[in-house]
RNA sequence: GCCGGGAUGGCGGAACUGGUAGACGCGCCGGAUUCAAAAUCCGGUUUCCGAGAGGAAGUGGGGGUUCGAUUCCCCCUCCCGGCACCA
């Protein structure tokens, strides 16, 4: 009877090994090529869950195989420990952020370890440590220096009842989470980051990232948004200043029929200082949150200003309005309307009762009924006077020309993606530092006496943040003047954190240093692993401030992440686990049931990485049971003693089917691992392999040697998704080396060789027939062994052929 | 609303470059083993017609290209993610 399988004991074993000879930890070496494998860091939320394992897993499975190809492997982990949820809990269970956020990460990383991970745990990473948090206050004082940061006002969210700002998140349909109160927009002055100065760098290397999935980069691209177009000023009757308006579309101009300004626009508020009505409406506007698919699904609405623009062109009068789909941060805050040739303001203009006026035509002479909705393709310019008949580039051209000549606009570049705006306030993050002087304006911390650290001993309630009741830490004097002044109680957005966290592991012990030389040898990392939720915010932050820290000398690499796997979410209930929802599977309870080694199998198996995977408790059981059909196959064959090397010489035709399978499975796993990173369709093969050598029933000398070669294959081929069984495995097999070095399996050429192969016959592309060629038959024979079948002759019988396909190894399409 | 992705048996999925639709697993059905159960092992399992050989239909819906479409193109439906203060 041989001894059944215990993951307990055999993934405590190997992790205990793990950890003695500890063989994740690395230095850096130079005679080796390196491979730095990441996964974005958790929030320490309390606990793991599903959507933690599958892409921890996932990246150990990369760390692992490369590990087996000789490469010289990093794989850190660490945590994005600021954040709401801190505050939150700390609201509910009156437990100081800090004490809450330590005491998960503590229970986080032991659930981890029990997962088997790769990990160099000597290079762990806390976000909320000052130690960590104070370069990156270092290099927003260099920021400042340079220009790249600057204050301007900016909408929040503003809980009327609870006085304090709220998250789009903690707006529930309009109203606060916690008061229920009716939302509305409210401008405070806030800290940005410029990185609009690196538009055109982010955009145009997205061609040269042959590492991204080509959604991500599609997006980030659309999230940039560049478009070209025209900047344009309209007079406003009475007004000293010009109205300024961007349009990519400058053809339309003479269709332009009314235009509109946002509810924060100067010229509203002036118009509002006399008018009641207009007064009231622009108060209404400011009473909805600030998210922007709130304001692309609300209500169009508006009101006229009762002030006309005058057309640059007709010199007729353009009635302005005010509202509430126009958004004061994109572009001037003021749109021209063309209902014509715009979905938008031609329903805006129907219900209002606007004009709507032809002034594109299709090219290709269609006629349309503008009436009837809006013609919004490019075509050829009418009732448009003297440009009549231009297409667009044509018309484009001479309107820019005409304005630029006439000193009333110019060509501009513009871009949907806005400047990073990093402040917040609140408790829980990383202290933004600058200092407020009455004589000297904001002033950055100065070098030496960085960082600011956050007090974490506090009483939190909720209502605003702590440390504006805190004057030991805003009481301060101004480093330039040193009279009395008041530090930034703002702290930052917890992307700064994670927007450089990658290059941090490196060198995280470097008192003196954001990096050093160690993170010329690491960096860029080689396969960032990671929520698909995060392709466009955490990634395109991490590629500016990856410039910002190369444009700091701090580094030589533009790009931080050369390959990147967007794993799928796992949703539960048709939604993602999260733990706002509520719908979250605790990993813990499977392992304690089955061991890690099942959980993380079954992640793999149950969908590709790159697909959302709805979670079903039923499955595991099915992971489990192969293990165990796994270890049984392995200590039964070692049972036997030892088994000979194999002669490929020698073997029957039974033999050679099993070793030509176990190299047909050598090459599909590479593959799957190598090039595809198809992991669930790697585990199909190596469950099909191991399928055939159970079903092999052959206990000759010759025979043993294939098996033996067929399982250490599947052993050395699953052990980066199943390390700790493999690792025992590995031993049973008779090897006294271990499993984590060895290098990975090679093909022989050789023995997937075969006399006869399989295809199928189609008669006008219905499958007829399966015929036996010899592997190495011409065209032409081909074709008269499909043609001798009779099924295949049933079917052309009485029918003139008219052509027959041949696909080389695959089929032969009869066509009559 | 805008941007990106997805939809294939009862279920998760496979089919990689336009070439055998349903690999592998789950579930279910039948059998073996057992005093019995669990576990394990063997066989079957897209639907319909047929005793069988075989045939027909079939990849969210509608159209198109092709000798051949799950795969490419157009239109539509539904679901998921993101939309700048959730991380």
């Amino acid at each position: 009877m041989s001894t059944p399988y215990q993951p307990d004991i055999v993934e405590k074993a190997a992790q205990d090994y793990w950890a003695d000879s500890r063989c994740f930890e690395v230095s850096e070496d130079p005679s080796k090529e390196k491979f730095y494998c990441l996964t974005m860091f958790p929030y320490p939320s309390g606990k793991l869950h599903m959507g933690h394992v599958r892409v921890f897993t996932i990246s150990d499975v990369f760390a692992r195989y490369q590990r087996m190809q000789g490469k010289h492997v990093l794989q850190p982990m660490g945590w994005d420990a600021f954040g709401m949820p801190a505050e939150n809990a700390a609201i509910q269970r009156g437990v100081p952020p800090a004490q809450w956020t330590y005491n998960n990460i503590d229970d986080m990383r032991d659930q981890l370890r029990r997962l088997g991970y790769a990990y160099d745990w000597t290079r762990e990473v806390t976000t909320c440590r000052p130690e960590y948090y104070r370069w990156e206050q270092w290099l927003f004082t260099r920021m400042f220096k340079k220009g790249l940061v600057y204050r301007k006002n900016s909408i929040v969210n503003w809980d009327p009842v609870d006085q304090t700002v709220l998250a789009n998140e903690q707006v529930i349909d309009g109203r606060g989470w916690r008061s229920d109160a009716l939302v509305e927009r409210r401008e405070i002055p806030q800290w940005f980051m410029k990185i609009t100065a690196y538009a055109d760098e982010l955009l145009d290397e997205l061609d040269r990232m042959p590492g991204w999935p080509d959604s991500v980069k599609t997006m980030q691209r659309n999230w940039i948004g560049r478009s070209e177009g025209v900047e344009l000023s309209f007079d406003v009757a009475g007004e000293d200043e010009p109205l300024s308006v961007y349009t990519t579309r400058p053809d339309t101009l003479m269709g332009v029929t009314y235009m509109a300004v946002a509810a924060e626009h100067p010229l509203a508020k002036k118009v509002a200082a006399n008018s009641a009505e207009i007064a009231a409406f622009v108060e209404e506007c400011k009473k909805t949150d600030a998210a922007e698919a709130t304001l692309e699904t609300m209500e169009k609405k508006g009101m006229p200003l009762g002030v006309s623009a005058i057309h640059p062109l007709t010199g007729e009068d353009v009635p302005l309005w005010v509202a509430n789909f126009v958004l004061m941060s994109y572009g001037t805050g003021a749109v021209m309307a063309v209902p014509g040739h715009d979905v938008r303001d031609w329903e805006f203009a129907r219900k209002h009762g606007v004009p709507i006026k032809q002034v594109i035509a299709p090219a290709d002479g269609t006629a349309i009924d503008i009436e009837e909705g809006a013609f919004v393709d490019k075509g050829v310019l009418v009732n448009s006077g003297k440009y009549d008949g231009l297409d667009f580039d044509a018309a484009f051209n001479a309107i820019a020309d005409y304005f630029e000549q006439t000193g009333r606009g110019r060509r501009t570049i513009n871009y949907r993606l806005r400047d990073w705006g990093v402040s917040r306030q609140r408790y829980w993050g990383a202290p933004i530092p600058i200092i407020y002087c009455d004589t000297c304006d904001a002033v950055p911390v100065p070098e030496d006496q960085l960082p600011v650290v956050l007090p974490e001993n506090v009483e939190f309630t909720g209502v605003g943040s702590p440390l504006r009741d805190m004057p030991e830490f805003y009481e301060v004097e101004c480093p330039k003047c040193g009279k009395e002044a008041r530090r930034e109680t703002d702290t930052f957005d917890t992307f700064v954190e994670s927007s450089w966290y990658f290059a941090r592991y490196a060198c995280p012990d470097n008192p003196d240093l954001m990096l050093d030389e160690r993170a010329r040898y690491w960096t860029p990392v080689d396969q960032y692993t990671g929520g698909i939720e995060h392709a466009i915010l955490h990634l395109l932050y991490s590629r500016f401030f990856q410039r910002i820290m190369r444009d700091e000398g701090l580094t030589d690499v533009s790009e931080p992440f050369t390959n990147l796997l967007t794993q799928g979410m796992v949703l539960k209930d048709g939604s993602k686990m999260s733990k706002a929802k509520g719908n979250t599977v605790d990993p813990q309870e499977l392992i304690e049931k089955y061991g890690a080694d099942t959980v993380r199998l079954f992640m793999m198996f149950a969908a590709p990485p790159e697909q959302a995977l709805e979670w079903s408790d039923e499955g595991v059981q099915g992971s489990f049971r192969f293990l165990k059909r796994f270890w049984n196959a392995v200590i039964d064959h070692a049972a036997a003693g030892p088994a000979p090397a194999v002669d490929a010489a020698k073997l029957d035709e039974g033999q050679q089917g099993l070793r030509r399978k176990t190299h047909q499975t050598i090459a599909k796993i590479s593959d799957d691992f190598g090039r595809r990173s198809s992991f669930n369709t790697a585990v199909a093969a190596a469950m099909e392999l191991l399928n055939a050598v159970n079903r092999f029933d052959d206990e000759t000398e010759a025979a043993r040697a294939v098996k033996h070669e067929a399982l250490e294959s599947v052993v050395l081929m699953l052990s980066p998704i199943v390390p700790h069984i493999s690792h025992a495995l590995w031993q049973e097999l008779g090897h006294d080396t271990p499993l984590l070095d060895q290098a990975w399996p090679q093909v022989d050429a050789s023995a997937l060789e075969l006399d006869l192969i399989q295809m199928v016959v189609q008669v006008n592309g219905k499958l007829r027939a399966r015929i036996s060629v010899p592997s190495d038959a011409d065209k032409s024979a081909v074709e008269e062994l499909a043609m001798a079948d009779e099924n295949v002759q049933r079917f052309i019988d009485g029918h003139q052929v008219r052509k027959t396909i041949v696909v080389p190894g695959r089929l032969v399409n009869i066509v009559v």
